[in-house]
DNA sequence: CACTAGTGCAA
DNA sequence: TATTGCACTAGTG
């Protein structure tokens, strides 16, 4: 009777069928407190899953089909559906039910696993059980988005990008009328093989010749047109994916944008936000900051930022125990700076502008496990020197590298990496013969402990202040967490009183021998309080 | 609709 | 031959 038949006994399907869609039924009649719930299991089963045998997440609903295996794509091959919008609904239905199903049964039997398992089980009840109502509160109120400012916005980006389209094709000729300036494909026709240019580099999969940013610059001294394609692409990014979309996420019902922020994407720890993903809203570029103008807190409010200075920087220093990177935090000093000074061998003070620019690239770069030759590109100078001051830095900050090793080393031991508070993740790739694999797994690991552990100090810090705010009588409420950063909205008579209080408990998170820095600024909309 | 590739935005 | 994500368009199945 039903499609999927050629997985499952009949009789097997009918069953389970049942409870499924019972419990899919329970489940999305429980409303809210159903997320609470049902997330609540799914978290446990997610730490469990996610950091152990990789199996996705988006395949459980798919796990229980056992040696089949199949995803619903090839369900819809394997009964020879013509496309998607010929598989019955109630196929469909039935996957939808499954997951539902396969989470409620498999979260028991997860969440007892997880109590055993002491780190894990910390991890879970100080953490991200209670981060989850903190989450919902934030999804639940939601964010302004000012229409009307993105719809002028639009209008002058749009106008601009058909004055580029113009252009191009009158310095390319008629015949490219139809060309689709969004297409890689067609970009790549265009650039080498109607203008010859000489291709730069093949994209990631090697199929074809990049025509990303990177290649059209270095183009754009032969031809006028690569810049201008960079300059039309820069703008089509903004109008289509910030301009365009975000009035379609506004909700009728509250006139407000409400992100989702999963607490199991990540496997760091990091969270992510998606529908819209408001933690990749443009903030440096020049159209691109103005999205921001557009993000505002209710009538009588305005919004708090607060941001964890280089609070990966000062999880390594901890970590590492280097002295170096220690002391210069204990003593409050610019670390961008103090590194330039170590690398060029002079005093901080005299550290010139471009010199503390290299020393924040490095800094910022070293965690990503960065090599001589990704440093050279990024810095656009030559192999040696950057290998100079790779090298420069690991002898600057002799500890910062023992560290490194040491976390291999763990990695190696337990077959996964841990952070501060015990998350786990592992990784396979630590016992590859092949040596780039080998080296890309040794840098996931290394990132992976400090990145993981700033995330829990942010979720802590989230934690706490939701507490604080409430112990205060303040009405602040958390708007985004991006990262690093919180943007919080608050009634403009208690602004002064929820700065002080966000600094105070965010920097309070901890009481490591590293000092935590947090800048808050105060503003009427979300470009005011941006760096 | 699902999926991949290419691209680009954020921390 | 630099970490973690998500989303958009084009193009295919």
């Amino acid at each position: 009777m039903y499609a999927i038949k050629p997985i499952m006994e009949d009789a097997t399907i009918k069953k389970w069928l049942h409870n499924a869609k019972f419990d899919a039924l329970v489940l999305a009649h429980m409303g809210i407190t159903m997320r609470g719930l049902d997330f609540d299991s799914m978290l446990a089963a997610s730490l469990l899953i996610q950091n152990g045998p990789r199996i996705g997440l988006k395949s459980l609903s798919i796990y229980l089909f056992d040696e089949q295996m199949l995803t619903f794509q090839e369900v819809v091959k394997a009964n020879k559906y013509k496309d998607f919008t010929q598989v019955p609904l109630e196929l469909a239905l039935n996957y939808a039910a499954a997951d539902a199903h396969q989470t409620f049964k498999i979260a028991h039997k997860l969440q007892q696993k997880l109590e055993t398992i002491p780190t894990l089980r910390t991890l879970y009840h100080d953490i991200e059980h209670p981060l989850i109502d903190i989450l919902i509160a934030m999804e639940y109120e939601g964010i302004h988005v000012d229409a009307p400012v993105l719809a002028t916005l639009g209008k002058k980006v749009n106008k601009e990008l058909i004055e580029l389209r113009e252009q191009i094709i009158t310095l390319v000729g008629e015949q490219f009328a139809d060309i689709n300036l969004s297409s890689p494909k067609q970009v790549e026709q265009l650039l080498f093989y109607e203008l010859k240019l000489p291709p730069q580099k093949k994209t990631a999969k090697g199929l074809s010749y990049s025509t990303d940013a990177e290649a059209l610059s270095a183009l754009a001294p032969l031809h006028v047109v690569p810049g201008l394609i960079l300059r039309y692409r820069e703008l089509f990014k903004l109008k289509s994916t910030y301009i365009d979309a975000l009035p379609g996420y506004i909700n009728p019902r509250t006139g407000r944008v409400h992100t989702t922020f999963s607490q199991t994407a990540v496997a760091t720890g990091r969270l992510a936000s998606s529908d819209p993903n408001l933690q990749n809203i443009p903030a440096a570029s020049g159209y691109g900051i103005e999205i921001r103008k557009a993000f505002k807190p209710k009538p009588g409010n305005v919004f708090i930022s607060a941001d964890y200075s280089q609070i990966e920087l000062r999880v390594l220093a901890f970590l590492s125990k280097d002295k170096q990177l220690v002391d210069a935090f204990l003593r409050g000093d610019d670390i961008h700076r103090q590194t330039a000074g170590k690398l060029f061998g002079v005093d901080p003070d005299r550290v010139t502008h471009q010199q503390r620019q290299i020393g924040k690239r490095i800094n910022f770069s070293i965690l990503y496990g960065l090599t001589p030759y990704g440093l050279s590109k990024d810095l656009k100078i030559p192999f040696a020197d950057a290998k100079k001051y790779i090298e420069t830095y690991f002898a600057q900050y002799p500890q910062v590298k023992g560290w490194m090793e040491l976390v291999v080393e763990q990695t190696k031991e337990r077959g996964y990496v841990t952070t501060f508070w015990g998350r786990r993740r592992y990784i396979p790739g630590i016992y590859e013969a092949n040596r780039a694999l080998y080296e890309e797994a040794k840098r996931v690991a290394i990132n992976t402990r400090a990145q993981g552990t700033a995330a829990e100090i942010m979720k802590l810090g989230m934690i706490a202040l939701e507490k604080a705010f409430k112990k205060a009588g303040l009405e602040a409420q958390i708007l985004l967490q991006i990262h690093d950063e919180l943007l919080i909205s608050v009634p403009e008579n208690q602004a002064q009183a929820a700065e002080k209080i966000t600094k105070e408990i965010l920097e309070e998170v901890t009481d490591w021998s590293i000092p935590l820095a947090v800048t808050t600024r105060v503003g009427k909309d979300w470009k005011d309080v941006t760096k």
